[in-house]
DNA sequence: CGGAATCCTGCGAGATACTG
DNA sequence: CAGTATCTCGCAGGATTCCG
């Protein structure tokens, strides 16, 4: 996706056919990796942990979301070579880094979730 | 979707059955949001202006997606009885606010795009 | 235990056509 | 111009089964 030339200079965030923001929210916009991430912030966590603390999330996700953010070099993934097998995964630096924005959005949604439910609210019952 | 208990204090996010983090995400975090909200950002647009400044957007999904943003009370709606119509968007005081956690999120994709890209890499060669 | 492989389904979203 | 209304299809993602 790209957004076309508005001939306004762009005051704060990045556009353009490449866009940052977008580009973070294609890979942690989905369901399940900020509660990934947010989890592994707190500590190191083995597969079926994270497994049993994400109400709702199916092995198959599991697997596939984590196997993206090891990709892109924010988890890291240890294997202990034991018997039963044992996996690790934790926040490497760049994932740790990337708490900091997500921390700063999460300031945002805690100070204005009742604005944003009064506003849905307002809105459903103005047209009931 | 929930969080259960992990018994370990939560250091930075609020997470839990209702974490406010995703409650965002799960808004803005599509494919459109972020995009108009930006644009929308650097100043009032009408509808056919964002229908041409956002590559490869239908008009059914601009519509779904500033319905969405009015209804969540981050963006106006203003419908001008002319012949022909004439309806404008703009940001509302609570999205200009988004617009802040926003730009730091931005901030962190510019600063860290090599990092992702560079780790994507060496992930998709390592095993190639 | 931590996955991989398959199968199957819902619904997100594109394309098209119509309207106030 | 700024939307609705259908119809349709792809694929994200759940359930299930098998493997080292």
């Amino acid at each position: 996706m790209s957004v076309a030339n508005t001939d306004v200079p762009d005051p704060v965030l990045t556009m353009g056919s490449d866009c940052p923001v977008r580009e973070v929210l294609d890979r942690v916009g989905d369901k399940w990796s900020v509660l990934i991430v947010v989890l592994l912030g707190q500590r190191t966590h083995r597969f079926s942990e994270l497994h049993r603390s994400i109400d709702g999330i199916s092995q198959r996700m599991l697997t596939l979301t984590l196997r993206a953010l090891v990709r892109d070099g924010l988890v890291e993934r240890t294997a202990h070579a034991t018997v039963p097998p044992r996996v690790e995964y934790e926040l490497t630096e760049l994932g740790r880094t990337l708490l900091v924005p997500l921390t700063a959005l999460d300031r945002w949604a805690v100070e204005h979730r009742n604005d944003i439910r009064a506003a849905r609210e307002r809105y459903d019952n103005e047209r009931a």
